[in-house]
DNA sequence: CTTGCATGGTTATCATACAACATCGGTTTT
DNA sequence: AAAACCGATGTTGTATGATAACCATGCAAG
């Protein structure tokens, strides 16, 4: 019996909608720790699709550290998620509160970034700070251009702090909120704001140029504020 | 035509094995940034595994952003690693530099998750807190259930930032230091510790009682520094 | 009580078939 | 000649059935 989709599904694949699917059941606790899954048949059946696509959707979830699974018994919910890779689930971060998190959280990271990177850049990384900012004066505010050296420049920053996991979380938290916002086309545009993001970018520079983690601190947290507006994202007054 | 397997490979499941197969490839440079894959029947057919077992590998690098494919064209190398996964390299680790670097990392979620729970903690919050504390007093010092309740309340005391991102990530690293302190067998064992350790965590969570955010961040900041000299941590002292 | 075996259930893999889509060349239409 | 149509071919996406390896359980024989 051959399944017809709606022309309304051409989007991610069915192991991936399964899979998302598993890992929701996980998150909400439907699924508990040490419980086994259903069998292969039954998600099978109980998602209308070819066992061979559950099978993919469980090779990922295993891949991703969820689930472990043994030939002959089953699959089970890993106990701790001992994972070797972290994901974020894109789907989950449409919702406002979930993406208010991850901004929160890259916040953090961006600030104390700047505040490491004030005690910590060298010449070098002074001069990368102020390349990719030269570029980004360069570039139309909100082109793709200008949104990449943004990037750049915060992993310049980030880079200063000479510790590789911060670049790379930093990078990887940064990224998926910047995908969330093109996404949700959010974005506003305008010329004036151009200035104002170049002069809060360049006063972070000073601070961190200056050694002054204080400073470079307040000026991260100034800049984050002003993009969090920007998009539209209310933001709580931390007293 | 059946593929009998020695019994030698009695290990990870072929697609795995496809998978890292190609992901070296991709590391090797043997594969660049918008390449084409050779077909799944090619890859199949070099592999010596059915079509099956090749796209049980290719969702998984798909998941992780390495590849992406389009229907009725081909699979191909990801341009950037616009990954939705985070991977740690757990050998780069084993250096010195490589873990007081995510150490750091976690020190700065860690101190700043503390504040932030100080100010939005729950009264479910705090039970749960107490609750892995009054767990962990029961358990002998450096025991598996001493370390594993240690981990559950920085656990909780995440979760009291409503911030489920903060737990993810604050685990997921946490969980990487642990691993990497047990590997290197640099844990010191004494009962004196133990009531330290105890005396750190209960200054911590008085702090989040009582919503002082600043003193929450520094008794996290003193237990992750006692934890670190603990394990044998020449910390930088940031003035 | 222990050992051995039969049995059913589950995962791991293979093989084949078909549907959906992309590309390309040739043909027809404009 | 240029554009639109059409079909052949190759590729991925999915479905289906079959087989091998493995596990757990229960039961009979010792």
């Amino acid at each position: 019996m051959t399944l017809k989709l709606d022309k309304v599904n051409r989007g991610p694949h069915l192991s991936t909608l399964v899979a998302s699917s598993i890992s929701r059941e996980i998150a909400q606790g439907r699924l508990r720790p040490g419980d086994q899954l259903p069998t292969e048949q039954q998600l099978a059946q109980t998602f209308g699709v070819s066992r061979n696509v559950v099978r993919e959707a469980i090779a990922r979830l295993r891949s991703e550290g969820r689930i472990w699974s043994q030939q002959g018994r089953g699959a089970f919910v890993a106990d701790e998620p001992n994972a070797t890779v972290l994901t974020i689930d894109f789907e989950a971060l449409q919702q406002a509160s979930a993406f208010q998190s991850l901004f929160e959280l890259r916040g953090i990271l961006e600030v104390q970034a700047a505040a490491l990177a004030a005690k910590r850049r060298t010449g070098d990384d002074l001069l990368a700070m102020k390349d990719a900012l030269a570029t980004m004066r360069a570039a139309p505010y909100g082109s793709v251009m200008w949104l990449k050296t943004d990037l750049e420049f915060h992993k310049t920053v980030a880079a200063a702090t000479d510790n590789a996991y911060m670049v790379q979380f930093l990078m990887f938290v940064s990224e998926k909120v910047r995908e969330s916002i093109l996404a949700s086309g959010n974005q506003q545009r305008s010329e004036d704001l151009a200035a104002v993001t170049l002069g809060e970018h360049q006063r972070i520079l000073d601070a961190i140029e200056a050694g002054d983690a204080d400073e470079a601190q307040e000026a991260m947290r100034a800049h984050l504020h002003g993009a969090a507006s920007r998009v539209g994202l209310a933001e709580e007054q931390s007293e």
